[in-house]
This record gives C-alpha cells, sequence and structure tokens, in this order.
DNA sequence: TGAATAGTGTCTTTCAGACAATATGCC
DNA sequence: GGCATATTGTCTGAAAGACACTATTCA
C-alpha cells in the first residue's frame, strides 16, 4: 500500500458477514435472516453488517451477531473475503465472512427493520440464498469440518459440562459419519483437552461421567 | 448484508497486498517496496494497491505484483484479511492479504514513483517494516510452512524439473530444518505426485533422475 | 430382571522416524 | 582409483482403525 492520495480511489463497500452455526435436534444448522430490503428482498441470507470506519472487523462481526440474530457467540474466527465483481446488483461490495460457534439455538425477536425474519436452517436443508451466499455457506462448512479434527473448536458446540456421548454425538453431527465408540473415546482422552466434572448425569438409566474442557479457548492440538 | 442504502456509511479503503516468497542462495526470500510516499516513506514494506472499484481481490493481487515488483507469480492464495484500527496513522484501511511463491528472483526495474526501492529479504534477516506489515509476513510465513506439510503447492517455489535433492533442500529451507534423506523420498515418491522424467542432471559427479509434478496445480494431499 | 446406556481392551495395519551401506558417474 | 553425489531398506514405536463384551442404573 503505498499510494498516498485516498481520493484518487473510489473505494469499494465493506461488509462483514457472520455465518452463526449450532446445534439443534441433533442437526447442524445455521442462523440466516430473510432480507427487508432490496436486493433480493424476501430472500434467505447470511447475516451482514456495513463495516463502520471506527470499528475493527472483529468488533463489527460481533455488531453483526447482536444485531441481527442476538447471538452471543462463544467462538469466532475470521473465515474468507469474497470480492467477485458481481456479487451485489447495485454496487462493488467486499465482504469479510467470520464463523461463530454458539449452543444458543433460541430464536431472537427481531430488532433490526432490514430483516423481515430470523430462522436456523439445517445445513442440509438450506432454502435459496442470496448473492454468493451458498458459497459462503459451504466454505464454511468445510473449514468447520476441516478444523473440528485437529482444535478444541468443538467447545463452542458444547454446554459447559457434557458426557463422552454428548461430544460424540457432536462431531457425528458435524462431521455427517458415525464414529467408534471405543476409538473415539480413546483419541478424545489422549488429548489430554478434557477434565472430568465427577458429576453424574440424571437419566433413565445408567449415568454417564461428566466432563469439561480444560480450556474453552482455541487450541491447536499436536 | 442488508442495509440498502450506502450512502448512510463512510467506506473504510480496501487494499491487497501480496507477500511474494521466493528461494535465493539457499534462503527463504520476500519482496519488498522501499515507500516513496508517507506515510512510512522511506522504510520498508509489502508491495500492495488499492482495491479498484472494477476489480477483483485476485486481480488486484496480481496488479500488485506485476506493478510493484515485476513477478509473474506461480502460486497465489488468499491468506487473511488484516483491519485493526491504527494500522494506517492516515485513514482506515483494511487490506487484504495475499501470498505468492515465484522461482523468478530476480529484482525487476521500479516501474512506480510510489516505491523507491525493489529488494529481496532473507525472512530472517527483515528490515523494520511499515504499517503492522511485521505481523503480516509473519503470518505468511507460518501459513506456508504448515501449507507444504499437506498440499504440492511447492511447486511454486520449483523450476519445472528438478531433482529430489533440489526438492529436499527447498523443504529444509522453508522449514528451518534438515530431513534424513531416505525418509523424505520415501514419503515424497508414496504421495504419487511425482513422475520421473528420464532424463540427468549434467553435473560434476553421478547425475540425479529428474522429476516433475504431474500437475502444477494445488492439489491437498490424503 | 429386563431395558437402556456407559464403559472398556486387543489385534492389525499404517505411518513416521532413526539409522548406514552401496551404486554411479566424472575427473 | 578417488571423489562427490545418488540411491536404497530395515527396524522400531506410535497412532488409527476394526471389532464385542461387561457394567451400571433405573423402572
Amino acid at each position: 500500500m503505498q499510494q498516498s492520495n485516498f481520493d484518487d480511489y473510489e473505494s469499494p463497500a465493506v461488509t462483514v458477514d457472520v455465518l452463526v452455526f449450532t446445534i439443534k435436534d441433533n442437526k447442524l444448522c445455521i442462523f440466516l435472516v430473510k432480507r427487508g430490503f432490496e436486493p433480493y428482498k424476501g430472500e434467505w441470507a447470511v447475516p451482514g453488517v456495513f463495516l463502520k470506519v471506527g470499528e475493527s472487523l472483529e468488533a463489527a462481526a460481533k455488531r453483526g451477531l447482536t444485531e441481527k440474530t442476538g447471538v452471543k457467540d462463544l467462538y469466532l474466527e475470521q473465515l474468507y473475503t469474497f470480492g467477485d465483481l458481481d456479487r451485489d446488483p447495485r454496487a462493488r461490495v467486499v465482504t469479510v465472512a467470520y464463523f461463530a460457534l454458539t449452543t444458543n439455538n433460541q430464536l431472537p425477536e427481531i430488532r433490526n427493520e432490514s430483516v423481515q425474519e430470523i430462522a436456523l436452517f439445517p445445513v442440509n436443508e438450506l432454502p435459496q440464498l442470496a448473492f454468493d451466499h451458498k458459497k459462503i455457506v459451504q466454505y464454511a462448512i468445510d473449514r468447520l469440518r476441516n478444523k473440528i479434527e485437529y482444535t478444541n473448536i468443538v467447545y463452542g458446540l458444547l454446554s459447559e459440562q457434557f458426557t463422552l456421548t454428548d461430544l460424540q454425538r457432536v462431531y457425528e453431527i458435524v462431521l455427517n459419519k458415525q464414529l467408534d465408540k471405543r476409538n473415539f473415546r480413546k483419541r478424545i482422552l489422549s488429548l489430554d483437552i478434557l477434565e472430568p466434572v465427577d458429576k453424574k448425569a440424571g437419566g433413565a438409566h445408567r449415568p454417564a461421567m461428566l466432563y469439561q474442557f480444560k480450556k474453552r479457548e482455541p487450541i491447536i492440538l499436536d
């Protein structure tokens, strides 16, 4: 970045989109909003906000979360920046996409006139999406599937205490495949990122040991 | 992204910075430019350009490569988007960083008045850098070191034909550690991404088999 | 005591890593 | 023949994957 005269250039607009994932009814779901304005009015889209000049990217992502979905995130990470020319029919818009994981799968009240409706969609049953949002969602799912293999970010999809069966179920839902119970437990416990809480879960049958993450912050494993 | 009135928002400026890596004198090096304008006039920086409204991010990255360093890239990938508030003392600037790999380590003529000088620096002997570019360079090096472990992008640092010793040397330079010759060859050949060219390299002693990549395009291994 | 879930161990295969001797071409 | 580089295989330990039975609690 060298040029010193800013006025020589017309700037593209910058937005920050947030892909919020959660688990509901044993499905990996994403928060989407139904647009209240043109373009794509009435269509479903990933929630997003315009970046303000006095606001960091991450702050904008958190604002988008709160303003549009009411969700407080547990895990937030920058995904990718999408800047194709024809993404937005109105003008040139570059969007910095973030993805977030949360255990809060309650739908908030709509707090913004730009949004007609908010809903959770299973990622396998997505509606038609505005802009290039289908591509962005798929990119995020791929990232999530990769990243739970070598980090501990799955904590963002679990309440503080959980059984190993709960944990395995989350992995199976995200990866969309079944895992062997013994191998899963062997591997997870060998990572040394969990600690038993020594309480038992109440339930209809044999209670399971409860665990929690030693640290609920991102760790790269191995 | 919902708001439909663009004029409600003042846009941050958007730049695209390009981190071009190559190997010279058995060192991993990066192209840097000495700035011709304030701020940071006379300091070294990563080459970059303002994103034009009618230009895709990748096109801007390629333009930056050519305008500032004359390099034609072999491999180009988006790195990360940096948007801290205080990155640029003049105004709010969001930069989308790309990193590129090339075998061309010739210094081009300076073709742009915003650049006083162009030079290659070994990544272990970096000068003081303008803006937050030190952080960005480190981020790119980390990405490169990770990514040559599970992709074939090292092809961007090698001429079309090379010996296994050449290839091993590149890995050792990038990773900054020595590798066992037998294990390296075993692993690389088992990946099935190389093919022998059946010529021999001229040299002072026993000639080595020449290889080339079956495909010189990004592949994720395993 | 039956139903449902929790919890556990062995064997095999694969991959990474340590390690050194022989082969070839050129001078 | 001497030198410099190329090329090759075995052993060991660790991790991943296939696979099935026992233990515990509650109704």
